[in-house]
DNA sequence: CATACAATACCGGCGAGTCAGTTTTGTAGT
DNA sequence: ACTACAAAACTGACTCGCCGGTATTGTATG
């Protein structure tokens, strides 16, 4: 009696992630997510008060969710910049690949301006990656102009890698190529380390 | 009257950017496009089929323009690698600086799988990006072990980097951050730079 | 008079949202 | 345990407004 199915609700999200995933907002039908989710058309309004709800709930709690996984893996006192670096690369494939509609219509909605609690999460996402490149190079570990924009090239990289799912990308690999590209860049340095090491 | 023909097209298709920048696709009515475009409403069925093809040229037409001009500012033989990605990220920027809608709503339409012309010109420009890579790496210039990867970060590093127009972005310093950044990386190498110069 | 097009009116389909009715679930009384 | 009952949860057929698309009208131009 009291609880309203936490279930279903999932179920409904579910749902509407996959379908969402596939399709434009507008080529969404409610009437699909409803059958997706096994429930009744009118259950959705139940747990969301229209559409644009449904579609900010999910986007929302998608991301909110990335952001408390980024902070748990990191752990300034303890790790090196490097290390936090890599898990948050880590983190940001898993994600995205296990959830690819969120990840990928996160910029969809940030570009939209009305939703501030999402643009907030956004931000939020941004400013822990920050945080960890200013915190490396006030260690002497890392050297960038501008973090605040590396912070935002990391998201985007990973989503644009995964954004096209045909070819047989190696997931495994991505992170570390990730993490090896934003660390040593593309520039050849044998010739000086072997300088170094004669 | 075939002048005017091409440019009633171009006010059409340039109303139709505007709108499409601002809102989603089923925010957007025709008769806006009409209006702001200084037509009729009938006249966008003298030059669009639909809605939807009005759209798909619009994006087609956008990434087109894009491919050809990063083909125009990359002289293989007679540029260092360095030099064009230098270039390839000046256009990437500017492009998507000039007209961010086409630049942005670009990966959301080819993630559906129906146009698959639209698909195709996004293939060609990460092309591009990925040749310009294997040449550099073929030269002994540069060093990637996946030049395809790293050819659909770039543009996904712009991308996210421009999303948001809120913060004061350097707009003139992003090119050349980007540049570092992906030629240099982060680590920090002074310790090895004045090992050397000792 | 003819052409080209803007403006406007109109139509039909579609889908978001509603609501009256049905099912499920929790509870109280015996 | 069982029944009875009530309230919440759920349903899906229906409604209603909106907008894509078309047909019509008015007007300017040459």
């Amino acid at each position: 009696m009291q609880t309203l199915d936490q279930q279903k609700r999932k179920d409904i999200l579910g749902a509407a992630e996959r379908l969402f995933a596939t399709k434009p907002f507008h080529e969404v039908k409610l009437q699909d997510v409803a059958s997706d989710a096994r429930v009744g058309k009118g259950t959705i309004y139940v747990y969301f008060s229209s559409k644009e709800d449904l579609y900010r709930s999910l986007m929302c709690e998608g991301i909110g969710e990335l952001v408390d996984r980024l902070r748990q893996r990191i752990v300034p006192e303890d790790q090196s910049s490097m290390e936090s670096l890599r898990r948050i690369i880590a983190e940001l494939v898993t994600f995205a690949g296990s959830r690819p509609t969120l990840f990928q219509t996160a910029r969809a909605i940030v570009h939209g301006q009305y939703d501030q609690t999402l643009a907030k999460l956004h931000t939020q996402m941004i400013d822990v990656i920050e945080q960890v490149i200013r915190r490396g190079i006030g260690r002497g570990e890392l050297a960038d102009e501008h973090p605040e924009l590396t912070a935002r090239y990391l998201p985007g990289a990973v989503r644009s890698a995964l954004a096209q799912k045909s070819k047989n990308l190696d997931r495994a690999a991505l992170p570390e190529h990730v993490f090896n590209l934003f660390v040593r860049g593309l520039a050849v340095r044998e010739v000086k380390r072997r300088k170094i090491q004669e």
